[in-house]
DNA sequence: AAGGATGATAGGCAAAGACTATCATTGCAG
DNA sequence: CTGCAATGATAGTCTTTGCCTATCATCCTT
């Protein structure tokens, strides 16, 4: 059985005359005369009582016809969906971001994208890198924002832009009137971290080693869930921190007496970039976000270049 | 795009794997492939992503899988219809009698089709012989038993049986004794006569010219409108008249002291038929229809041989 | 590094579907 | 009553579609 019969059948039962239903699915009278045929012996039941006078549906074709309407109905309405999706700027996303990143970055680009593309759909997830990476290869998730280069061969990364650590310490510190920090500032410093997970606090480590800070981690077990507790914290006098670019646009500087201060340290940045499975289909959407995320991003990132 | 398509397109879903899926569909891989691509490409949507170790279906893919299955599934349920149809013996068939038959044959038949044909839908219709050969001509019903052979050329008569017309008369009356009644013990009854359009009165009337009686029509206005109003008025003493042989098994013979007599006059009869479209496509259904009305004729009405 | 699993590709063949031409039936007009 | 118009059925031919076998490319596993 097929789809086309099925539209020569309602045709049939709408024009009661074959002549006519014929010319209005393009084809041949005769055409539809066998297909027709072919669809009541193959179903085994007459659906027409013809003469040469009239067409008239038999009460059995009438209730194979309810069917038919269905399923051609609903194929057409498949189609139609297909076809709305055909640009690959419309329909569902599932784009995952860390929470070092998220918070910050979605205000800038959200309404950009919904007024550029207004037929996408972005559904949003916050994790760590290792849920997202996860996420991604079961296909959970469509592609992600992060701060490192995914190890898994099947994910391939599309860097968008490199965001430097800025210094994040309270007003009364004495290096709130220094514009600019130094790697020597920094050694002398109580830096506290995220909790284990977050790439972020695996990144300032590093870098405290690569600058050789001895106090990395000095804080013992005093981490915070998030960004945001991070710096009530350091608000509160517990010490300083180094926060990611994007995240000195928050209201906490205002709020909590924090102040932030860039670095004087090219390394002390983390590379965002765009994840996605090499198999991932519709490129062209990732091409599309990448843009538009570089459009809409503060002058205190830098857009990597290629 | 094609019912077979969605087939593959669910079974791929299903097995995540074209080896398998294409089992499932008894066809070869390569065929599957292509043919998934094929139905992508008619859509302009990828609906799998594919690696070599792994075969998922798209959020997209599966937001059109929904529709698939409801397509594939209704189109299923069509053909499991058709099935239970394709036994000419199955499915709605409706049939039309004539008043002053239906409800002295119905009772007969209805039974003995169930046992014999339990999968037979039937729906009665019971109007006088204009109606029921206007909506067979309209195919509003499928067959009709009438008393009269149709005139249109696109309706075609099967003679069922022959049953005779008996004399209704009162117990008080001079006749109750007669085992039968002659031509000139009619003629000197007053016959009280059905409303028009009965086809029952046409012939009654036609008789009593044969004749020769001068008592047609004598109770002048006074018309029933059904057999059982007839009899009522014979039981209350107006008159008399002529019932075909299958009403004197009603139950008015005990209840309003009316006695059937049979008449010694072989013309005095109607001749039952089973009349239906010469396009019916049904043809064994007739056959089976006829087959149980004369099987469960009383002996009172003679079958028509041929 | 070799082997196995998996999906993609190529080429050939058979069936399905479509078209044109023609026929058969029937109702209607002259 | 005969010829014509309308309508669906039939016959024959051709194109398209779908399927198969054989083979390739890639990638994971041993």
């Amino acid at each position: 059985m097929n789809l086309r019969d099925l539209k020569y059948l309602i045709a049939v039962a709408e024009k009661r005359h074959f002549g006519q239903a014929a010319e209005a699915c393009h084809v041949s009278q005769p055409t539809l005369s066998g297909q027709i045929r072919k669809l009541e012996e193959y179903l085994g039941v007459t659906l027409f009582e013809r003469t040469n006078r009239s067409v008239v549906i038999t009460p059995i074709g009438e209730e194979l016809l309810r069917y038919a309407r269905v399923v051609v109905e609903q194929a057409e309405a498949m189609e139609t969906v297909a076809r709305t999706y055909r640009d690959p700027t419309a329909g569902p996303v599932r784009l995952g971001a860390i929470p070092t990143l998220s918070p910050y970055l979605m205000p800038l680009i959200l309404r950009p994208l919904k007024t550029r593309y207004p037929r996408l759909r972005l559904v949003l997830t916050e994790e760590i890198t290792d849920s997202l990476t996860r996420r991604l290869l079961e296909h959970e998730i469509d592609a992600a924002l992060l701060a490192t280069t995914p190890t898994a061969p099947e994910l391939e990364a599309r860097p968008l832009f490199d965001e430097p650590f800025w210094l994040a310490i309270p007003r009364a510190h004495p290096l709130y009137h220094a514009m600019e920090i130094s790697a020597d500032d920094l050694t002398t410093l109580d830096l506290l971290l995220l909790a284990d997970g977050h790439c972020l606090t695996d990144q300032v480590l590093d870098l405290c080693r690569t600058i050789g800070s001895p106090r990395d981690g000095e804080m013992g077990d005093l981490r915070a869930a998030s960004l945001e507790t991070l710096l009530q914290l350091v608000g509160a006098g517990f010490g300083s921190t180094l926060v990611p670019a994007l995240a000195i646009r928050g209201a906490w500087m205002t709020d909590t007496g924090v102040v932030a201060r860039p670095l004087d340290l090219p390394e002390a940045r983390r590379r965002i970039s765009l994840v996605y499975r090499r198999s991932f289909p519709r490129r062209p959407l990732l091409d599309a976000l990448a843009e538009v995320i570089l459009e809409h991003l503060p002058n205190t990132v830098k857009p990597v270049k290629g």
